[in-house]
DNA sequence: GATGAATGAGTGTTCATTCAT
DNA sequence: CATGAATGAACACTCATTCAT
C-alpha cells in the first residue's frame, strides 16, 4: 500500500488516485451504503480494476478511514475559519459559526454523512480516528475561545467542558433527527441556523426582555 | 412466521420465544455489531437451533426490527410517565424528563444504543418504523405540554416546533458524542442531566440573576 | 407409516387420508414441480399438519410413488377396456386404443405428466415401480392381441416386440413433445389421435391406393 | 457474468474455462442429477473454487442452460450433415438420418440426456430454449424436405406438420422407453435404426408385396 | 503500477424430518 | 392419530482479498 516514493511525479500520482478512489468510494457508499456497497462497484464507479484499489488502501474499512481522513482536512480548514472570526462578539461567532457548521454538512451530502456516522459509531478504530482528529481539536479550539468569553462574562464558567458539548452535541444531534428522516426539520432546515443559535444563546424561554 | 394462533397458551410460548430470541439478539448484537454478527451467534445465545429463529422472525434485519419494536414500548411507558408530571411547572418537569431520557440510555446500554442507531441510520425500513413508533409520537406528547408553558409564558410561541427539534436532538447529540467515545462526557455523565437542563432552560449564558 | 390395520373402519379412513394427500401432492406438484413444492405446501393444500403426511408416507419422493402408483389403477382399468374392444380389426382396435390413450393424457394434465415423467428420468426407484407396473403389464397384453393380428397377417412377425416400442414410444413421444412447448401440437391435438392411428399403420406414406 | 473483453486471449481462455466447467457440469449432473449434484460438486469436478463457477455461468440453472447450448451446436452440425443427404430417396434418407440420430443419443451418453430431458420438462427457461434451439430448426428444415417428397409422391400431402411431429416425436419417444430403463430395448437397441425406419415408412403392417 | 481471474471461507436461509404433547 | 414447533444439515451464492501476468 503506497509505500513512500521519492519521485515528486510518483507522489503526485498516487495522491491522484487516492482521490479518485476516495470519491468514488464516498458517492457508493452514500448510495449503497458501507455494508450495501461491494469493493467491486468502488472499482467500477473509478474505472479503474478491483485489485488496483487494494494498492492505495489496506482494506474495505481502510477506504471509510480515507473518506473521514479527507473530511478532516475541510473540516480543519473551517476551524481556522471560524479563529477569524473571534473579534466579534459571543452571538455573532455563534451565529456565524452555526451557519456554517449547517452549510458544511448540507455540502457534504446528508447521505455521505449518515453512513459515515452508521460506520463510526460501530467501528472502533474509525471512532478513535474520528474522535482524535476532528472532535478533540474542535474542542480545543472552542475552549480556547470561550476562556475569552467566560471573562467577558458572556457565559458562566462552571462546567463549561460540559456546556461545549451540549452544544456540539446540539448541532450534532438536529442533524441526527434530519438524518432520521424528520419532515418538520426537513421543511424548516433553512431556518434551522438561526433558531439554534437562538436556543444556543438562550434556551428554550428565548431572548429576554 | 408465526402464524396467528387462536391458542392463548401458544401465544403466550411464542411470545416467550420471541423474547428470547430478541435478548439474545441484543446481547449479540451489542457485542459484535449487526453485520458483525451471523444468525448463528444469535441462535447460539438464545440456546435454540439456526433454523428456529426464522420461525419467529422473517429474517435477520427483522430481528432489529423486533428490537426496536421492543424499545418503543418501553418507551411509551416512558412517555406516558412524562405526562404524569405535567403538573409541575417548565423547569421541574424538564429536569425530571431529562434525568429520565438520561436513566433511559443508559439503563439500555450505550452499545445496544449505538448498533441500533447505526442500523437505523442506514435500514430505510428501520428508520421510517423508528420514526413513527418513536419520535413522532414523542413530538406529539411535546407539543401538547409545550402548548400549555406557551399561554404561561414560560417558552416563546414561534417556531415551536423547530425548538422541539433543538431540545431532542441536544439529548440525542450528547448520547452520540458518548458514544463517539468523548472521555470528558463519560467522566462528567452523572452531571450531564443537570448541565443539559440548565443548558435547555437559559443557553450558554445561564440563569439571569 | 400405516401400520396393518385389522379395524376395517379405520382401514377405510387410512385409504382417504392417503387419498386426500395424494390429491393435494398432485395438485401442488404439478403447480411447482417435485423440487419446487415442500412437503409444507402439500400439507397446507391437504389441510392437515406437517407431521401427518409422515404418518401415511415414509417420505417425499414416497409421495410421488403414491400418485404413481395411482396412476397405475386407471391404467390398468384402461388395460381392461383394451381387452374389451379385441373382437374388432387392427384398425378399429387401434384407432379406439390411441384415441383413449390421448384421452387418458388429457384427463390426467400435462402439468401432473410433465412432473411425473420427469421424476421418473430420474429416479431410480420410481424408474422401476414405473416399468413394473405400468409399462411392461402393458407390453404383455399388447404383445397378446398382436399375436393374433400377425396369425391373420395384419403385422409382420418379426421384431414385434421392438414394434411394439415403437408404437408406445410414438405415443409418449408426440405427448413430450406437446410437453415440451410445441405450439403446432397444441393447436393440432385434437386431430393427433387420428393422425397418430393413420401413422402406425401405414407409415409416412400413409394408406395406399 | 464473463463481461464481454476485447482481448483475444482472455475471450479463449474464458472459452476453455467455459468448457471445463460445462464438462465437468455434465458428468457430475449425469451422475446425480441436477437437484442431487451441488455447485460445489461441480467445481470440484472441474478442479477449481466455488466462486469461479459463478464467474461463468450467473447460477446454478445457468449451468444446465449452457449444457443445453453446446448440444445444439453440435445439434445443428449433424442438421447440416442431413441436408448433404437430400439427394437420396426418402427410404434411404430416413434410414441415414434415423441412424444418425440414434448414433448422436448413444454418443451423448444416455444419463446426460435423461437428466436434461428431466429438466427442460420442468424449467420453463430451459423448455423455451430447447424448443427455440433445437426442435423449431429441426422441423424447418425438415419441413423443406418433406416438401420436395410430396411432390414426387413419396409422401400424403396432408397434415404434414403433423405427421413430422409423428416422426421425431417416435425417436423421441422410443429413446425415452430406453431410458426408462426398458431391457427388451436396451438388448435390441442396435436393431432399433432399422426397425424404427421400417415402422416410419410402412408402419405396423411393414412393407407390402 | 495495474489488472481481473481466482479463491474459498463465510452467510442467510430453507426444508425434510422428528417427536413431545 | 394429529399436531406443528424445533431441528440442523445442507446449499447456493457473495465478496474481500491475493497474485501471476
Amino acid at each position: 500500500m503506497t509505500p513512500p516514493s521519492d519521485d515528486p511525479i510518483a507522489v503526485q500520482l498516487a495522491a491522484a488516485r487516492r482521490t479518485q478512489i476516495l470519491d468514488a468510494a464516498t458517492r457508493v457508499f452514500a448510495e449503497k451504503g458501507f455494508h450495501g456497497a461491494t469493493v467491486r462497484d468502488v472499482a467500477r464507479a473509478a474505472g479503474i480494476a478491483d485489485g488496483t484499489i487494494y494498492i492505495y488502501f489496506k482494506s474495505k474499512p481502510d477506504l471509510m478511514l480515507g473518506i473521514l481522513d479527507r473530511l478532516n482536512e475541510s473540516e480543519v480548514r473551517d476551524l481556522d475559519l471560524g479563529q477569524a472570526l473571534v473579534g466579534g462578539d459571543l452571538e455573532a461567532f455563534m451565529r456565524a459559526y452555526i451557519r456554517q457548521r449547517f452549510d458544511a454538512f448540507t455540502e457534504m451530502g446528508f447521505d455521505v454523512f449518515r453512513v459515515l456516522l452508521s460506520e463510526v459509531l460501530i467501528n472502533a478504530d474509525l471512532r478513535a480516528q474520528y474522535h482524535a482528529q476532528v472532535i478533540a481539536p474542535t474542542y480545543d479550539i472552542a475552549e480556547t475561545h470561550f476562556a475569552r468569553w467566560r471573562e467577558q462574562g458572556g457565559v458562566k464558567d462552571d462546567e463549561i467542558q460540559l456546556l461545549l458539548r451540549c452544544l456540539s452535541g446540539l448541532v450534532m444531534g438536529v442533524l441526527m433527527l434530519r438524518m432520521l428522516g424528520d419532515p418538520t426539520l426537513e421543511a424548516g432546515w433553512g431556518r434551522m441556523p438561526d433558531v439554534v443559535t437562538e436556543f444556543i444563546l438562550f434556551g428554550l424561554g428565548g431572548r429576554r426582555a
